[in-house]
DNA sequence: TCCGAATAGTTCATTTTCGTACTATCCGTA
DNA sequence: TACGGATAGTACGAAAATGAACTATTCGGA
């Protein structure tokens, strides 16, 4: 009985385009899981980050955050050094080895937007940023 | 020593606006998951669906949507039926129940993509469908 | 018809993510 | 200084996602 509803526009595309960029981190085949990648291209283009930074960055729990970065503290990527002022805050910086990776990883990332903004129209770029803007500022439709 | 890289202008909004759908679902408090709300709002969107199907719309692994289809069964939101003339192919159907809840979560997805469209202009649709289709399409820079 | 390759999906062990509870530190105010 | 509340991050057990190997079925050509 229900009759189909229409199907929705920009959510299931906004999909396609988030798993498209987890393959294509996911090509480099870098030794670094997507959001390791994401994490280190984070690192290289904003300098030293807080976990909150990066979970505002994100969307990860904190609790997420802290996995990934022991995983990347292990493998000798990233280090946590404490926040000059507020002992409660660790600053995570790249080492050498971290900064030569997330060099590749946020080059490859920025060669993907290159691609795709020699394809589209300056026009098409500020629509993209207005729509994802929007989208990340909704609410509940309860609150 | 080694110079910061600009910013990234396309990939972390669109994590932060995938993030915020994400949340968006979560707070419809219908006890689904954001997987398993997509999925629903899939199949009442585009009518029984194959696995197959599902993967290429959400890019989940096959082996991960048979966890989330074995929850949605078992909660008796979904049924695996045989598909006609393919004994290897499940054809995923919404039980009543499924398709009532789908309807809901659709419903507010469609209310949450309203809302967007009231805030933006139709170029701005056009061009994030346009960005978004790009980034979809985008490949290994190694192949 | 027969057989190898391809397709559809599942199973299972491992890895990753998450939610909750917790410790430590900081801030503001009395 | 003391103290209640907020903030930063972690620990840990539970849930979910993943990759590799596997079964069943279909397809295509000899």
């Amino acid at each position: 009985m229900s009759a189909r509803p229409e199907s929705l526009r920009l959510v299931p595309p906004l999909h396609r385009a988030t798993h498209a960029v987890g393959l294509f981190v996911r090509s480099l085949q870098l030794g670094v899981s997507q959001a390791e990648g994401h994490i280190l291209a984070h690192l290289i283009a904003e300098g030293p980050s807080t976990v909150a930074a990066l979970h505002a960055a994100f969307g990860h729990r904190r609790s997420t955050l802290t996995g990934i970065l022991d995983r990347l503290d292990e493998a000798g990527l990233v280090s946590r050094g404490v926040l000059e002022g507020d002992r409660r805050t660790f600053l995570i910086s790249l080492t050498p080895q971290g900064a030569a990776l997330a060099g590749q990883v946020h080059a490859a990332l920025a060669g993907l937007e290159a691609a795709v903004a020699g394809q589209v129209s300056a026009a098409d770029l500020a629509g993209f940023a207005a729509v994802v803007e929007a989208l990340a500022a909704a609410r509940s439709p309860t609150d």
